[in-house]
DNA sequence: ACGGTTAGTCGAAGCGTTTCGACAACCCCC
DNA sequence: GGGGGTTGTCGAAACGCTTCGACTAACCGT
């Protein structure tokens, strides 16, 4: 393995020249420094990692910090990670999963005071998550996905929960529905502090306000089962409901089946929308769901992006951002029915004509969700070699 | 930040002293370990990775490569990466993630030559890797996940392809059924050097053959429309057909919406097994699907494990192991119908009954699967706070 | 023609560990 | 009671890079 100094014997300079070829630091001139690139090459020399982070005091390795409880990480999350991997990449840095929960904050001090991490991203924040003030002692950068409580001095990127709510509202009051119940976590989750269950609530409550109607939220817990339950509990809550906004992504799979199993069709009887839900997810059911895409892996990237703001340019900028879901609409959703059944009939035909060119129609008002985020819908291309998971 | 060099001065010793403490090269009294200890613990003392890596030449890192296209991982991948994180941060190794592909052969080249990782772990292996010989060369330790068409010297995990089919094929005959489809991936796929796909193509003509039945393969695009395709042409080649076992897992909710579609009942009608797949997906059909669970945790944390045998104790051990996918029998397979309907109605009384209880039964010859993998299930906790995506 | 910059290069001092050779002290066995 | 092992400790030399201070040579305006 060729080492720097190598390089310089090969090229006749000393061992600092190379290291201002390399990182830039001062100048060199041109035929110097094409001495030395031919040298570097024609030994096939690559820089070690572990040296260059030992004097440079950076690693250039950014820890992902996540628990990893044993139900692994959904479609959304996975999302996220691959995002930051390839933004971390593209950045020259590498990105190491640690799976670092809440509790163990003694494993992560232990982590960040091995110098290992230049920096950190924390998923899964809870309002008040340990892991904040753990690593700003360490002196490690961080970035949140989500958010905490107090957010002051943290960046952070979330999803645009208020906003996201709002145009599933919009979406479905535009539909002619009134009577739509919001399935949340269970009330349990709300209380320990996460976050999304709590934001989306109130917000839930915000849009129908604004559109003069009640807003009805039924928690559930995070299984088919709580689905089916919460449907019941709606139901007789609400028996005139029409639609269904549905934040819980692994209940909702329950609601469907509970809705199949009354003989009510989906969407000309009860539309169903869900939240924060992967292309992937909702092309599941059938009919495919309505959805709002989550902008997982633009939420990784600009996470690191942040951080990496914060290590390389300016460590004192604090950058806060809201991205929010876009409205994707697939079979799930129509017009509300109607005590005459017009709107049901026209409905049917609808969504006949849509299944089967397999096309999405995006609602202009989340037009703006970033591109890159836009892989994986419906009509992409085919897989063309293994998956054996779910995508 | 306190250094070795603290920690040395505080406990009254050499330097050398306070490394041996640590690494237990060589004998230390234990007088001396004592002052020294004390003297960490004071000084709150943590090694500098960097440092320690420099030094001793490894990094203590391990690299997850996986080809990171925007589909991101399934839940059997992202039950793999978690495993494996979770095996390495035991022994104290970090697992960073890194989107190399089989095409980047240079990136990975790069990677290697940085010294950075200690060994890698391979994801998404295809039946000719390149990444192979570029980490061979670059005397990279590696370990498989999935098997390349030549394996000698090399260390693997893998599915068990060839008996979780076989079990497959006795659930669905010790039913009755004698008509079964075998769905897999596409024709491309299986072209393009997809080893699953091929090895269970084979698995499944040899385990009908096995009972003297005349084995019927489909391919399927991984979608859901290339599921509905499938069984479309599965109909028409054999309209007697009541079984469908799918390797296919995006194309088999294609499958059970063209069923429904035909007003084809599961599984009076059509029992559907799916192979390879992750409880949390299994969950989300109505009924719940019968599949075969994927070994994703246990897979990441052997692999690991051999990979660290491989670093800390023989070179050049190699080790192939394959593990078996466990049949967890739900909803959606039952007793084959029969012309006067006994079975059926037997079926559907059987399939309430399991249903209201939540409990899935495990075959006994499917019983050797690690505990550690049996989590996520059916009747396992409740999820207490958030999962936005998919679990 | 002269101080003052600036561009370009070099040597050397770290960065915080591990590890090797040396050595003293002790123990054991004939 | 002297050779041969251990056991426990130390000093110093790596490990492969970055970065600082210093130096030379050209270049600038005056």
């Amino acid at each position: 393995m060729a080492t720097m100094h190598d390089v310089a014997r090969l090229a006749g300079v000393s061992l600092s020249t190379v290291s201002y070829v390399l990182t830039g630091a001062r100048p060199i001139s041109q035929t110097t420094r094409e001495k030395v690139l031919a040298a570097m090459a024609k030994l096939d020399y690559q820089p070690n990692a572990m040296a260059r982070g030992l004097a440079s005091r950076r690693s250039r390795i950014l820890g992902l910090l996540l628990p990893m409880d044993d139900r692994g990480l959904g479609a959304t999350e996975t999302a996220f990670v691959t995002g930051a991997a390839a933004a971390a990449s593209e950045a020259g840095y590498h990105l190491v999963l640690s799976p670092v929960g809440a509790e163990d904050a003694e494993d992560l001090r232990r982590l960040a005071s091995q110098r290992m991490l230049d920096g950190a991203l924390l998923m899964e924040v809870r309002l008040d998550d340990a892991r904040v003030p753990v690593l700003r002692e360490a002196g490690v950068p961080l970035a949140l996905i989500g958010r905490t409580a107090d957010t002051t001095g943290l960046s952070y990127v979330d999803i645009d929960f208020a906003q996201t709510v709002t145009d599933a509202v919009v979406h479905l009051v535009g539909l002619g529905h009134r009577r739509i119940v919001y399935v949340n976590h269970s009330a349990d989750t709300i209380a320990t502090g996460y976050g999304p269950a709590a934001r989306t609530g109130e917000a839930f409550a915000a849009a129908m306000a604004e559109h003069g109607l009640a807003p009805l939220m039924i928690p559930a817990e995070d299984s088919a089962a709580g689905g089916r339950r919460a449907l019941t509990e709606a139901l007789a809550q609400a028996p005139d409901l029409t639609a269904v906004l549905a934040m819980n992504e692994r209940a909702i799979f329950g609601i469907l089946g509970e809705l199949a199993g009354r003989g009510l069709t989906v969407p000309d009887d009860v539309s169903v929308v869900s939240m924060v839900t992967s292309p992937q997810v909702a092309e599941l059911a059938t009919p495919a769901l309505t959805a709002m895409a989550s902008p997982g892996s633009a939420m990784g990237r600009t996470a690191v992006q942040t951080l990496l703001r914060n290590l390389d340019v300016d460590p004192d900028e604090v950058r806060q951002q809201l991205l929010p879901c876009a409205l994707e609409v697939r079979g799930s959703s129509g017009p509300a029915r109607t005590r005459n059944g017009t709107a049901r009939r026209r409905a049917a035909t609808q969504r006949r004509a849509r299944r089967s060119t397999g096309s999405i129609l995006t609602e202009e008002t989340s037009n703006a969700t970033n591109p890159q985020d836009r892989g994986g819908g419906p009509g992409g291309r085919a897989r063309d070699h293994g998956a054996d998971g779910m995508r």
